[in-house]
DNA sequence: ATGAAAGCGCTAACAC
DNA sequence: GTGTTAGCGCTTTCAT
């Protein structure tokens, strides 16, 4: 035989399947006494609710969903992803509601997988990555999901919003790299696509004036290797680059030594996002460090309060911290 | 009105909704032209199953699960973690199967975890970070959830398992070691409650013969920095330090570092895992690349095949590789 | 090739 | 305080 039922463990105690689910959920007054044997006999049979069931008949999954697009291959080597998630499931395990993950590669595949948590299989949706006019707002707003944007969206949107301000610290950086006499300053970003990217690349500009020495990157070593290259070939080359994460300006950082340049006396160097392995390298890479985790748990628990059925409100948090490290000391 | 059934679609195509379902299915015959017919309106109503009342229909619910009970802080400075879900994913995505992670701090609430699982809310788990004797394995045996256990299982399971032979690199690193003057070697593990911390202590220890210098760490910097404090404060310090992952040997090396010690003349330092960034310290970090990746496609194939009734099979995958660098280069 | 109807295992009115 | 009875939105016999 199969697994056990609520019917099973009704009949075992001698009620109906009513107060077996009442017993447990307390959303009805059950006497101590038969309360007990419900417990007693689901305890005996090993019976835990099937969700599928629960989640057709109440119309909760009690699951959230988060959908990448990142390929496989930047999602393995990204340091902001795991401790976000770690973030999201310390306020989801207490609660017992379960995370569902799925990476897309195509955009149709991306516009199913959220479709299909639309249509029962999570609550709602955290949203990573927004892009400028995100097309998944609008379809999510379409499809009456309740959904978390974690970045700054421009457009109208009905949804809470976990915001941070990246372009602080980086203001902050570029004026300590001014204020030690750096004239020559560099920016290898991100996909200018994402917001994030943007920010961070239009905060550069704002301090830095054009865009002579601002370079595209996509987030990879190997795009960081690659700039960096183009950078220091130039015959008034940078004496700093700033890097929109800690894996390029790593990989620019040990192109440049492998040249012979001195970091930081001959080229200062900045990452973002604060890999837990900058602190530790030699000379420590100044970055920036932008708490993954507290942002995880704060967007969880809109979403969750969301769709509980709350109004949606959105949040700039504090917590991108710049930390200054060997990479760019003050030069002799 | 709510989101469109499967009712909607039948009635807006003018057919029944066994039509509709075996149109998507085709587990039957359809025509060509009445199928056209159901795509269309289903299309027209955006509708995509709902995935909980499917999951109870078929008793399946296209979704597999990870149960971690690693506190979430570890898994936040974890390189293994996000490499083996996008592994995982890879298989999965293409045929629209989710990944249903649930984190638990505590044992019961692993434990309910698993059930959950076992009941609908997945197909199959991969279990992870085994444990000697670990009470998972009969649990889910007693579940009858198929599973697919990642690493060494020593107890009789009817479980896949997804084996890698951890032994032999630890061996060829303390070999190296050995050939090239290193007569004290020291060995931070990783908790030895682990089967994979185990491995490895093992194998160093049917090298160096005797456990003087083994010292049990717990997998984060903290622990690589205060064991390495107590094994450099020894009257006859070691001349080498192979640690259990790559994060304690990094807190490490820069510790001995702070100490005035020089890397790798006075003190050689290697690691496990090949965390991305230990390729561009400076010196670089010999490490034992362990390939998360393939572990994940290989475990997720596994488990498809055994939900889909396949007889389980255990497999040892050849992919650890010893990646030498500087950290461990010849003395001069 | 298609329709009708019976569940899947739970929750939620509605009775008493 | 507890039982009865409909569904929730699908899939899947069994008919036709």
């Amino acid at each position: 035989m199969g697994r056990p039922t609520i019917g099973d463990v009704a009949s075992a105690a001698g009620v109906t399947k009513a107060t077996v689910s009442h017993a447990f959920s307390g959303k009805r007054p059950i006497s101590e006494a038969t309360k007990a044997r419900v417990i007693a006999a689901a305890e005996e049979l090993n019976w835990v609710p099937s969700s599928p069931a629960r989640a057709l008949a109440t119309r909760r999954a009690n699951a959230i969903g988060i959908v990448l697009a990142r390929d496989p291959e930047i999602l393995a080597s990204d340091t902001f992803f795991p401790a976000f998630i770690a973030g999201v499931e310390s306020v989801l395990a207490p609660r017992e509601v379960a995370l569902v993950l799925q990476v897309a590669r195509t955009r149709s595949g991306e516009e199913r997988a959220y479709r299909a948590i639309a249509q029962g299989r999570a609550d709602g949706v955290i949203v990573l990555d927004l892009h400028q006019d995100d097309w998944r707002v609008p379809l999510l707003q379409g499809l009456g999901t309740p959904a978390v944007l974690l970045g700054a969206y421009d457009g109208q949107s009905s949804f809470s919003c976990v915001r941070t301000d990246d372009a602080a610290p980086v203001h902050e950086l570029i004026d300590h790299l001014l204020a030690h006499g750096h004239t020559r300053i560099a920016h290898v970003s991100g996909p200018m696509g994402y917001v994030h990217s943007r920010v961070r690349a239009q905060a550069y500009l704002e301090r830095v004036g054009d865009e002579e020495l601002l370079r595209q990157g996509d987030f990879t070593a190997r795009s960081g290797r690659d700039l960096t290259a183009e950078l220091l070939q130039l015959p008034d080359r940078p004496s700093a680059i700033v890097y929109a994460n800690d894996t390029m300006a790593i990989a620019g950082l040990s192109y440049a030594r492998s040249l012979g340049l001195r970091v930081p006396d001959d080229l200062a160097v900045a990452g973002f996002d604060d890999d837990h392995l900058s602190a530790h390298l030699s000379p420590g890479l100044t970055s920036v460090s932008t708490d993954p985790h507290r942002r995880g748990e704060v967007a969880a628990e809109h979403l969750l309060h969301d769709i509980a059925g709350g109004t949606p409100r959105s949040v700039t948090l504090d917590c991108t911290r710049l930390r200054l490290r060997d990479s760019t000391a003050s030069r002799r």
